[in-house]
DNA sequence: GTGGTACCAGACCGGTCGGTCAAGAAAAAT
DNA sequence: ATTTTTCTTGACCGACCGGTCTGGTACCAC
């Protein structure tokens, strides 16, 4: 599902070309790479603050071959979203549900540290490169909001599948009795999601790491026993 | 500081005209009001998102008067804000340091109700509004974020505002003995200053009534006892 | 070679952007 | 009536927007 949603006429399988008298000219870009150079300035600037012609001077590919590969301004900001979705998601089941977490010492991993570590992971990516914002999905969702309905779904969308995967994680944590009793896992995923999208606002207003650091310890601690 | 920061140079008191020959001709609309309009647009649309025609149509003024009165977009942009904040930030005081709070039950309000019923307020507000996305702050600190130095400055001296606001409460709560042992309230506050946000995103996102309640009651668990 | 494809550069399109300017009408003072 | 100011309408500006089109070139298979 990953790789080839970019293009959707051109699947380029050598073999499709063997009956044809003519090879065409093999592409001298690589889709995937122009499209995680969309990626990254749709995410610092923004749907409408990307122009076609920043967009072409990062992806440095010419405008025909934008249009050819990827479609209209919208239809390559909508591939530019699976992609992010697909990247994040990989990136945060495999961090919510590795084995063992911290590099130096390994050790076995509770869901409960998974969960905070995955915080951490997102807080020093935050803090790290500021002007990004955080989250693409987050910044899609104030900046679109509801004047595009499919953009705003496919944001939605993307928002259950974090809170799918951290109720998954609560869920195990809940089963080795880690939460506090009376806990329910939904509405705990459902506060981290919150929890997560709010800090990236903060940050976006220029908020100070140890204002962050902070709040995402007292939203955090809902889940100490 | 609330009246007249629009029109710096046209104080209108009637008494400066006085030793002039002349009267000029009244002004046919309402700044403040014209300006209430230009922030429910923004609100809307964010600030790229509304073009100077939008304005001119919503605000039912002429061009020229816009120009005249509030300088050109950007500085519309700004009074703008001002104007929110000193909205926001009445209307929040009056709702956090009200002596009683349920309308059709008078009773005395412990800093702790005056909280929740603030938030309280808050999700129906975002529920009732939906396309305006719960808070023109965050969409700006969002939409703009450290590209504008200057707006992201009074975005997040709102939000210590706001946070300040919510940490008067938080100490009179605290001290009163209402919060769980241990609780320090200015962490407590800047947690709520982040919940109150990130419901903003989620609400724009289009997320369901119940999973906005949920999220809110998760985050506001962090102060019962 | 020829044919067919994908590449690039750049001109070009209508439309909209934020912003300015000009001209005339309206009001209130002398 | 005159003066002075602000109002409104609407034309106008250069710049940029997203998007299309053309021409020339590089590549590959036959």
């Amino acid at each position: 599902m990953v790789q080839n949603f970019y293009a959707q006429e051109r699947p380029r399988p050598r073999a499709y070309y063997q009956h044809l008298q003519a090879m065409p000219r093999i592409k001298e870009f690589e889709p995937e790479e122009a499209l995680d150079r969309a990626l990254d300035l749709f995410w610092r600037r923004g749907y409408e603050g990307t122009s076609l012609r920043d967009l072409l001077e990062h992806m440095e590919i010419s405008r025909q071959s934008l249009y050819d590969t990827f479609g209209d301004k919208r239809s390559l900001f909508l591939k530019v979203l699976a992609r992010y979705e697909a990247l994040a998601v990989e990136g945060m089941l495999d961090t919510l549900t590795r084995t063992n977490w911290s590099r130096p010492i390994e050790r076995p991993l509770t869901a409960l540290v998974a969960i905070r570590g995955f915080f951490e992971l997102f807080l020093a990516e935050v803090v790290l490169d500021r002007d990004r914002g955080s989250c693409l999905m987050a910044n899609t969702a104030i900046e679109v909001g509801p004047a595009d309905p499919e953009i705003q779904g496919v944001v939605r969308a993307y928002f259950v599948r974090v809170e799918d995967a951290l109720h998954a994680a609560l869920a195990r944590a809940h089963e080795a009795g880690e939460l506090p009793a009376g806990s329910e896992p939904r509405g705990l995923a459902r506060h981290l999601v919150n929890t997560l999208y709010g800090l990236g606002v903060m940050s976006r207003s220029g908020a100070s790491r140890a204002a962050l650091r902070q709040m995402l310890d007292v939203g955090l601690s809902v889940l100490a026993r």
